[in-house]
DNA sequence: CATAATAGGGAATGAACGTTTCCGAATAAA
DNA sequence: TTTATTCGGAAACGTTCATTCCCTATTATG
């Protein structure tokens, strides 16, 4: 069942929720039409639990990123690089179901809406804290406002996300070394 | 007809291009089905026409906002402040729709595809001239990577989009004054 | 004045969609 | 072995969609 979440999961990235058609669904998670009904009352829960597995995923992915540094500029120097990484190449065609949701669904879905707020709060709320760890451990000056730049680090990582589903290419190391600015 | 192509791309923004249906479009336009179909080639052609009509448009404010400054420097921070502000409220939450385009139609639709990165290009190499006149000028310093900076500030602006479609406050001045940290 | 041409409106159409329902196979219980 | 139950599969349903067709005003033209 949870593979076939993942493979909802792609479709869902790829198409977005209104192009996907129960068929698209099917096809990729390999279940007919009444198996699918069977585990979800209808495509709308289908998405959220694909959104869910998403997130969930996600969220390991960038903490697992940000525990490989050193100290708190590190962390955060490590988690814009992540993030760069999934927003290039194929897996940046393919795109990020927050920010697809975001686009496609919160003006007119409040359930998609809430949980969209809370990825974007959580996210934003783990850079903040990586900058006040970096001001403790001294690694980031403390004159930097925690929460203003946290936010607008928010703006550049969904921005990339945008950004990658085109084909601009992003060049990681040093888009992250100009961003590492707003930490001096 | 311009302002009837104006009302599509309010409903175009406001839902996104699969969730539009002919109905939605014909009663924003106040045109009956015949007429929209009289006037353009199919659902796709309108969409193509507002974006154009959209995209023209914002590149206008977007320079109109860069003029109001006296250098380099203070033309950049215009045009954040610029962006930050259509990001926002009402006008935020009905969206950018060279954002929506790229998220729910650049990866399948080619003629669409290449109209985004056609205009992501242009709004870069707008803010990385207004960097180079900057360092004419003696506003920016010329270490700075022009290139890079303005990829990153495109970053930012998208990024802005995506934030403001869910209700999370801007806070425009401080997160611009923030941002103005990538020209130091 | 009569007629041709055009533009807009709205009903009709066929396809595709999301959803429901029913059927058969496999598994567990008796 | 027989019965009960669960699970996946596929056909059927009603709806909605994009698109086409035809009709009716209105304007321009001879």
């Amino acid at each position: 069942m949870d593979t076939a979440l993942d493979r909802a999961v792609r479709v869902f990235r790829d198409r977005g929720y209104h192009a996907t058609s129960i068929g698209d669904l099917t096809a990729a998670m390999r279940l007919a039409t009444g198996s699918v009904y069977k585990a979800f009352r209808d495509k709308h829960a289908v998405f959220l639990a694909a959104f869910e597995r998403y997130t969930a995923l996600r969220q390991e992915q960038t903490r697992s990123a940000a525990e490989r540094g050193a100290n708190g500029r590190e962390q955060i120097r490590n988690v814009l690089l992540s993030y760069v990484e999934h927003s290039q190449g194929v897996e940046g065609r393919r795109g990020c179901l927050v920010v697809g949701s975001a686009i496609e669904l919160s003006a007119h879905d409040p359930v998609v809406a809430a949980r969209v707020s809370a990825q974007l709060a959580t996210n934003e709320k783990l850079i903040a804290r990586l900058i006040r760890d970096g001001q403790a451990d001294g690694s980031i000056p403390c004159h930097v406002p925690a929460d203003e730049t946290a936010r607008l680090m928010l703006c550049i990582t969904q921005g990339m996300r945008v950004v990658g589903k085109t084909r601009l290419p992003l060049d990681g190391r040093r888009l992250v070394d100009v961003a590492m600015k707003l930490l001096a």
